[in-house]
RNA sequence: GGGGAUGUAGCUCAGCUGGAAGAGCACCUGCUUUGCAAGCAGGGGGUCGUGGGUUCAAGUCCCAUCAUCUCCA
């Protein structure tokens, strides 16, 4: 069976059983403490977690997973695969373990028509019910049911459902490996296919199970690329129809066998293809950077294969085709995979090319060269070690990786020392309260629960209209209103299961039950909503200008000042921006309509709305749409026409990483208050130049010119003032032994010009040497220079020093031309009478 | 979030224990040549990332900050 038509039996088979087919969601959570959508449930589990209510309680799904926590063994072994598919069929609070078991033995058995002698299954160790359906329901004979501890047992790292979990295995026969079933039997040999998990009870902090989930759900996963591996009867997932194609066009460019390099091009290849696709940018950190790494260990990988140095580029084409038809994002993407992907590898480049010249340095003293130095290398400019070690070892070094890899853990544990968050938890038995700030800014409500810490008081109301912190949108500010007293809101907080607290820096007597009005800052909300319609209509106009490839990197969005983050590869022209801005107040000028309409998910992607963060599960999800310009799903407030903004300007366009840029915007007063500023500035100037407003840039331009002009005269006058002082010296010069000699106090302003003096007087041979002292600023400059060719084994800086110290200073060592001085009091006349006395001395 | 490195002319970079801002390429002018990175002579171009501090003196030392690269989380 292709890869194709099993993903389709399997979403035939649950539709067919009363499941909703639910499309693959983006490889980017919603969950933004996610890297990525890692299993089929992801996208679920705010169903799980009752926080929100599916479209229906029994749900299938094909979902693309990327998985990078075995990252490193990628290739190894013939099982591991960063990019994979997984097959899902889920139940909240519907059928349970007997329905589950039922349905995948079904599907395995009659659909698939795998041959039940050839399974085999585990339960948890205390999970006799699972247990006993496999043998007595299904009829299994008891010996092919294996009890497991941990890895029977699903759960998250955080308080919440869990529960054990039966996975069901296929025995491939004696040569994949030994006897004894997936437990203590081989790896190899006993194959798992599919994982059902059993979501019966909740666990706390430390994860200890502390009682049992009201309402009990069914998750389960069946990764696609496995299953089609037993059923095309191939030894490993890189060898089923969905790689043929790519490890067709691969394999004539290897030259140098290496199944493992290999591998990891086929997978990364894949994987960044469709990461690419779905958004995410190879930048330094996060996602980016898990990008990044995929991407630069398929190019090394590939490199190990083969001796031409050649793009990995046209793998690119091919994965898009094989997945067409299920992703069809990815053609549509095509051009932005492409052009991410090339600039990546350009970049990997001149990592590499950088990292060789360092190499070559720190290599040449071969004594000091260790791990040390390689982790150096790999650490601070990302050369990779195995390179490294080759480039040592024709260097006739060899290096242990157990030296290199303590480093490497030394770093690891230095990194992970986190900053706690002071997230306070809240036991909260209600789902969510409502949130009225859409329509209200004033909410008179119930209050549900109080919660009084040391000095702060937390409240929750049922209804409430202040906005907390998402999309990039900062949280309202306001104040409560209870028995007549107002208290100011010091902070907006939400609970795991999403309910807003306000929280109040005093200690408040308020109880359950009682009425207390909220109210947001009227003229802070309107001035975030101006600011936030602003950031899409930007957002909207950087797409038109710019292309399509621009995706919302995040924002931030703040009364009056807002920014947006966004993928794109180079500067932003300063035309373009001109073009974005103009585009952009543009349409605020031409009062659009601002609405916001609740709509099915599949209608919203159909009209074309652009989402942030990947796709919401929820069936309705809420569009914003100013006028025809721009359509984005968003949860933040706006204004209801586009003239509300007033104005929107840029402040500033940046790079913050690799392939991201940020644009810094005003909108409303303050915009306008930046842009008044900026023009009385600009008229100040005007009437400095005693010229109209259109006139400054010329005018400017000509003072600037005859400045420049000036500039060199001056700089003329002076020389010829310091000629005329050369000349004076030359006019009083001392003989000592045929060598010319002055050594006086000059009147000049700066260090440049006495040092210009001694300069001339030395090149021009006025003299041979000078000593020469000056107050300038209330300091004492003191210059001395010789003449090299004709006074030998005489070093000026030892005067120099000698005498700056009575100033309270220091001098240069320079044998020819030393300047020195101090700002202490000291007698000038001393000094030079010092001075001569030496070098009459020294030089007879 | 934590570590490491870098920021000097349009580009690539040098600049040692503080003491006269440099090279190569590119550019401009002239000459010589008209053939593969042409040669010679001359020239323009720098807030040494930014802001403080120490110092008689900071590209260089200290602090802060921004940007870029890179590793880890």
């Amino acid at each position: 069976m292709k890869s194709n038509e099993i993903r389709n039996a399997f979403l035939d088979y649950f539709k067919n059983s009363d499941h909703k087919v639910m499309p693959s969601a983006s490889l980017i959570p919603i969950d933004d403490t996610l890297l990525f959508t890692a299993a089929g449930m992801v996208p679920f589990k705010d169903y799980f977690l009752g926080n929100a209510k599916p479209p229906s309680n029994n749900l299938v799904s094909s979902q693309k997973c990327i998985r990078t926590v075995d990252i490193d063994i990628i290739g190894d072994t013939d099982r591991h695969l960063t990019f994979f598919e997984m097959l899902g069929n889920f139940s909240i609070g519907e059928y349970f373990k007997e329905d589950a078991i039922k349905h995948a033995y079904i599907f395995i058995t009659e659909v698939l028509k795998i041959n039940p002698e050839d399974l085999w299954f585990t339960v948890y160790k205390d999970d006799d019910e699972s247990f006993n359906i496999w043998k007595n329901v299904i009829g299994v004979p008891e010996e092919k049911i294996q009890r497991g501890d941990k890895d029977n047992f699903w759960q998250m790292n955080i308080p919440g459902p869990c529960g054990p979990c039966s996975e069901i295995f296929i025995d491939r026969g004696k040569k994949y490996g030994d006897d004894g079933g997936p437990i203590g039997g081989g790896e190899d040999r006993f194959i798992e296919i599919w994982n059902l998990v059993f979501m019966e009870s909740i666990q706390d902090e430390p994860y200890n199970v502390i009682g049992e989930l009201p309402a009990k759900n069914i998750d389960t996963g069946m990764g696609l690329e496995r299953i089609a591996m037993v059923l095309q009867d191939k030894n490993s997932p890189f060898e089923i129809d969905t790689f043929l194609p790519i490890n067709k066009l691969l394999k004539p460019k290897i030259k140098n066998e290496n199944s493992k390099f290999e591998r990891i091009v086929l997978d990364h290849m894949k994987a960044s293809t469709f990461m690419l696709s779905d958004g995410v940018v190879p930048t330094n950190e996060g996602r980016g950077y898990i990008l990044r790494r995929l991407i630069r260990r398929a190019i090394r990988a590939f490199y190990g294969l083969t001796t031409n140095i050649e793009s990995l580029e046209f793998l690119i084409n091919p994965i898009i085709d094989i997945y067409t038809d299920q992703y069809p994002d990815l053609l549509k993407n095509k051009d932005k995979i492409l052009k991410l992907y090339l600039t990546e590898e350009k970049l990997f480049h001149k990592t590499l090319e950088k990292g060789t010249i360092e190499i070559q340095k720190l290599i040449k003293d071969k004594k000091s060269f260790n791990e040390d130095k390689a982790f150096f290398l790999f650490e601070t400019f990302g050369f990779p070690y195995e390179l490294t070690k080759e480039i040592a070892l024709e260097n006739g070094i060899t290096l242990e990786d157990s030296k290199y890899m303590k480093k490497f853990e030394e770093h690891q544990t230095k990194s992970s020392s986190f900053k706690k968050q002071s997230t306070e938890s809240f036991k909260f038995d209600v789902d969510c309260n409502i949130f009225t700030g859409y329509e209200e800014t004033k909410t008179l409500s119930d209050v549900l629960m109080v919660s009084v810490k040391e000095s702060s008081t937390t409240i929750f109301m049922e209804k409430n209209p202040f906005y907390y912190e998402a999309g990039g949108q900062i949280s309202d500010q306001g104040k409560i209103i209870y028995e007549d007293n107002e208290y100011k809101v010091d902070e907006v907080i939400q609970t795991n299961s999403g309910a807003i607290g306000l929280k109040i820096n005093k200690s408040l007597n308020i109880s359950k039950g009682e009425k207390v009005e909220s109210v947001v800052d009227d003229s802070f909300r309107r001035s975030v909503s101006k600011s936030h319609t602003s950031a899409h209509i930007v957002h909207s106009s950087l797409r038109k200008i710019l292309g399509d490839h621009v995706a919302q990197a995040g924002s931030y969005v703040s009364p009056g000042r807002f920014r947006f983050d966004f993928s794109h590869s180079e500067k932003v022209s300063s035309e373009q921006l001109t073009e974005i801005f103009s585009l952009s107040n543009k349409n605020v000028f031409q009062d659009l309509n601002v609405s916001t309409k609740i709509m099915n998910i599949d209608e919203a992607k159909k009209e074309g709305a652009l989402a942030f963060f990947g796709d919401k599960y929820d069936d309705d999800v809420r569009v914003v749409n100013i006028g025809e310009f721009s359509k984005e799903l968003c949860g933040g407030t706006h204004v209801g026409n586009s003239n509300e903004i007033g104005l929107i300007v840029l402040l500033n366009e940046s790079s913050i990483g690799s392939n991201l840029r940020r644009v810094e915007m005003l909108s409303g007063y303050e915009a306008y208050d930046f842009m008044t500023n900026a023009y009385n500035s600009y008229k100040n100037v005007s009437n400095i130049l005693k010229t109209n407003i259109d006139d400054v840039p010329t005018k400017l331009e000509t003072f600037l010119n005859t400045y420049e002009e000036l500039k060199s005269k001056i700089n003329k006058y002076k020389q010829l003032e310091n000629n005329q002082i050369v000349e004076n010296i030359s006019n009083n010069l001392n003989v000592i032994n045929k060598f010319k000699t002055y050594i006086g106090s000059i009147e000049t302003d700066s260090v440049d010009s006495l040092r210009n003096i001694a300069v001339t007087a030395i090149n021009n041979e006025v003299a041979d040497y000078v000593y020469l002292i000056s107050k300038i600023d209330n300091k004492y400059v003191i210059v001395s220079m010789k003449n090299e060719k004709i006074i030998k084994d005489f070093n000026v800086s030892n005067l120099v020093i000698e005498t700056s110290q009575n100033y309270g200073g220091g001098a240069s060592k320079d044998e020819t031309l030393s300047i020195g001085g101090g700002p202490k009091d000291y007698s000038i006349d001393k000094t030079l009478m010092f001075v001569n006395e030496n070098l009459n001395k020294i030089l007879k």
